[in-house]
DNA sequence: CAAATTATTATGTATGCACATAATAACATT
DNA sequence: AATGTTATTATGTGCATACATAATAATTTG
């Protein structure tokens, strides 16, 4: 039985996949070392490396050095979101993007917000509310927090008719952040805003972000009935 | 003025991202080409294209044969969701995980689903209906469909004390799938297993898995009230 | 036998060179 | 000026070699 030839690295990491996915190598495993399956597969060795990298840091395949390359006992399935401009999320939705502003304040947070954010208690922040349209239509509710010791030109900023998302990312870059996803009821007021009933289950993302150690923003999402976040395993 | 030596791609890297958020290279300009930044780096070209090569991936970095390599325009940030295995999801917040199934049939599905999985309008499929514990408190609820074609020794697994999922990751391997995340409202009869309100906000997962061309499973997730999805940016 | 030391192994990476490929720029033709 | 062809360029990749590193296995010592 001669094995075919796989001179480049997607398809010795399409092999590899078809061998784990037909169960050949089964989870909890080890697979032939790198040096084995560049023989195998008729490849240089960094080949086969380059094929197998991937795979490992998508949680398909477990690493080690010395001990070698496993089959994942457990395979964590990844999804990726793509987190876009909310802009462009209406726009690819075939969609006109409105903005309204609905408040700006430059006024002292209360202590769970100074708190995840680690400013000081009696440090003010500028404070926006703010309301996403798709079709002139309420999409989502946006409560946000800006540092502005991190961003102080978002002190001269009106935020009329342009979001405090989109000018933090042309103004003030992060380098990371956290972000979650959860499901909240419409209090009365959001609901009124929103053109929802109180109670509807609304879709929330909550996001942070920092530049190293210190917070630039804090906002909240509040998505009308019927929104998804899809995308692919 | 010395350009320090950057002698692996790590840190080749590291002063990438410190140039792009230094806004020294901006957003939609192009960036000194692989070559060059190898003589001003005082490393291999190559190791230059490996510290470049994920941040492409990571969409911070806009690659084009000829064109050259630019800052993207637009970044948009991108978070990595864990798929795990209910089990290990309760058991990691250090709560005892438990499961009931509630309901096991073979019958044909509605249309929506039957559509989704493309599956024969008459095909039966294996329904069942689990209840994912925490703690002994209600978790998640389960509604799954199984496509028995795809994974035909599902049709002797009773599924009473071992949850479809951690049969199917064990049985039926997939390929590939789709996934959403969104909010919805308790309807009286989820409401009354999970032991919340009518129209309570329930964060909500559907989940569609194929194998090949194949569908293997369709599954709806109803979280408890409360339940976050996090990971970083 | 247990603990410490050494040897070995498999992955991780850097390099230089060559070739491949997509795609832009330059040039030629109508 | 518009279209077509060719040349050039920057990324993408394969290869062979060498070295680095983490970590397991084997050997030595008490």
């Amino acid at each position: 039985m001669k094995t075919p030839s796989f001179r480049n690295w997607q398809s010795v990491q399409d092999e590899v996949l078809r061998r784990i996915h037909a169960r050949e190598w089964k989870p909890g495993e080890l697979i032939p070392n790198e040096a084995d399956l560049a023989v195998e597969f008729g490849c240089a060795r960094s080949t086969v490396n380059r094929a197998l990298r991937a795979l490992a840091a998508s949680g398909l395949l477990d690493r080690r050095r010395k001990a070698g390359t496993r089959v994942a006992a457990q395979p964590v399935a990844k999804a990726t979101l793509d987190i876009a401009m909310i802009r462009h999320e209406v726009e690819e939705r075939g969609a006109k993007y409105g903005y309204q502003r609905i408040e700006r304040v430059n006024i002292v947070p209360p202590l769970r917000v100074s708190g995840a954010m680690r400013t000081g208690v009696n440090d003010p922040l500028l404070h926006i509310r703010a309301l996403h349209l798709a079709n002139d239509a309420p999409y989502a509710l946006e409560d946000r927090w800006i540092n502005t010791a991190v961003a102080p030109d978002a002190d001269a900023e009106e935020f009329q008719t342009l979001s405090a998302n989109e000018w933090l990312l042309k103004h003030a870059p992060y380098t990371h952040g956290e972000i979650a996803f959860s499901a909240g009821q419409a209090t009365a007021q959001d609901g009124a805003i929103l053109g929802v009933a109180v109670n509807s289950a609304l879709f929330t993302i909550d996001r942070l972000t920092w530049d190293n150690d210190a917070s630039v923003t804090k906002v909240r999402l509040l998505f009308t009935p019927g929104y998804q976040l899809r995308t692919i395993l």
